[in-house]
DNA sequence: CCTGCTAATTGTATAATACAACTAAATAGG
DNA sequence: CCTATTTAGTTGTATTATACAATTAGCAGG
């Protein structure tokens, strides 16, 4: 693999932090907690999870998966259920008004992503996606 | 382009954000203030920069590239030269120590990007190469 | 029962960034 | 030339997302 191709990665993922980043700031206003719209799917893929799968799951310290789970409770997105087999532990469970939160809110974002592929032919989407989550996949693998 | 590709995009990008701040609030430690590398990098690259440029260009506010400048210029990377045509204005340039800082700071981070690539095929990290930098152009264009 | 481990919550701190306010220099228009 | 407006940059303050630290209570095993 060429020295170019890995400094441009490097580079550009560098830059696509600051831009996405530039992006969130300009949206502080938002009724979901920007940072907890990836728990609120996580849950939603998960079916019921407790804090600690979560926090293992999206590499977060168990904190911050309490903090923005009771956020997302209170605001009724998610249920937190008791665990019948261990007193200390909770599951957290979608609600129905999560699940349009979400699928609301998705949408949303993804308006902004058709936006910005305006132009890209189907073969680059399905790469860049493909690419995309074949890198997160090493990421999280990694080590 | 199909609603899939989208969906993948949108899911992928949110979760590499999410991985890259994990990865990086795990180095907490680093000589180079994490946040000023790409401020650096692009002193490097236009070779002699104001403030509201390099905020322009960065997608920052210029009171954030007026600290992290300030850091820099207080680390040696970078020095402050009046702006001859402008009372109010400066330049700041890189000094040899930033390049050398720079390089070595970059190389660590091709490091770790050389580790994720592992088994990746030399199309692949063209590939993705090429459509971050496509994706990275389109964010800056858009509007 | 006791001790060590674990789940989750709460306290506190950190880092990156933006909005607000300010100072001073430059510019535009009469 | 003068005045009002704009602009470059710095400093003050606030916000957000997150982690580290401390605490409480439940669980597991001897």
């Amino acid at each position: 693999m060429s020295e170019d191709s890995k400094k441009m990665i490097e580079l550009e993922l560098t830059v696509l932090i600051r831009l996405l980043t530039s992006i969130t700031s300009s949206k502080r206003k938002e009724s979901l907690d920007r940072a907890a719209y990836l728990l609120l799917h996580q849950v939603s893929v998960q079916g019921s999870s407790g804090v600690k799968a979560l926090a293992d799951e999206l590499k977060l310290d168990i904190s911050t998966v309490s903090r923005q789970a009771a956020s997302l409770e209170h605001k009724g997105y998610v249920e937190k259920v008791p665990d019948p087999q261990d007193g200390r532990a909770f599951f957290y469970k979608m609600t129905e008004l999560g699940e349009q939160e979400l699928v609301q809110h998705r949408q949303e974002r993804l308006n902004g992503i058709t936006n910005l592929l305006n132009g890209w032919s189907d073969e680059e989407c399905r790469e860049f996606g493909q690419l995309l989550t074949k890198f997160n996949h090493a990421i999280k693998e990694r080590k």
